[in-house]
DNA sequence: GTTGAAAGATTAGGTAA
DNA sequence: TTACCTAATCTTTCAAC
């Protein structure tokens, strides 16, 4: 579905574009070496071949009213039925994430809430949501959140 | 630091730009039933007011060569000395996050490199920069990661 | 908060290497 | 194909109200 980067000026237009998410054609221009119009080029295709899947507005959790974030690891109560857990729990909005991953779990989940006692709701409605065992581990604070950059050579 | 949202129009404007970050000020304008001068003021407040943070574009990590995901929960080896690890952690560009967290280890990170061998040398390296023992979940599928949403009501 | 006009950015269509 | 040029259209900005 993804092709990689091809060459430098895909990559400096990436990395552009992550650090800032609206810079203009003309700023993104000048820093890769361009025109104008071989840089709109250059964008569009790292869209459709789905290397830049979308901006996005980085939002202030607390200010949204979700000060508190929890890893929520879950278990399937009965292996036996079809396990579709992660689309049920894409129901919910407070479910960030959702992860499958190795080791005693089966799903690790990223989620925020406005409160503790909104926690203890939403892990009662994923456990009825997905027939579910959860394991909590709450955030006490978040260094930072930022995007993975590739290694540098 | 950041104050909550204030009004509709401010709800209405953080959504847009959370879903597309590179909407105009005229879309926004017409989502939120203002003038495109009122809108272009009510998001440069909520800029300045730390409640939209930044804009990014969200880039597929395969296509950055960073296929294997995983998250790492550390222990400091010695509780007495200074304990600097999330800003020793924050020089390691692999590290996407670093959260301080309530349960058996301290902290949790989330982590992206291009292959098991890469994440073998990441959490030696993770050993050594933070003093730290570590305990490893590789993510084995990304469902889905996205905005957090404020619950509807 | 609104309007409006100037400066700047984006887009599409055409041309050249 | 890939990059570039140009002109029309949109967008952003900032003044005055």
């Amino acid at each position: 579905m993804t092709s990689p980067l091809e060459d430098d000026v895909d990559r400096t237009l990436v990395a552009q574009l992550a650090a800032d998410g609206r810079a203009t054609l003309s700023t993104l221009a000048a820093a890769a070496g361009l025109s104008v119009s071989a840089t709109q080029a250059r964008v569009r295709r790292l869209e459709q071949r789905g290397v830049i899947r979308g901006y996005a507005a980085d939002v202030d959790p607390e200010a949204l009213g979700l000060p508190l974030a929890a890893f929520v690891a879950i278990t399937p109560l009965d292996p036996a039925q079809p396990d579709d857990a992660p689309a049920r729990l894409a129901e919910l909005d407070a479910v960030e994430a959702c992860y499958s991953v190795a080791g005693e779990e089966s799903y690790l989940l990223l989620v925020r809430v406005p409160s503790p006692r909104a926690l203890d709701d939403l892990l009662t409605e994923i456990r009825q949501v997905a027939n579910v065992r959860t394991r909590t581990t709450v955030v006490l604070q978040t260094f930072f959140e930022r995007a993975a950059r590739p290694e540098r050579r």
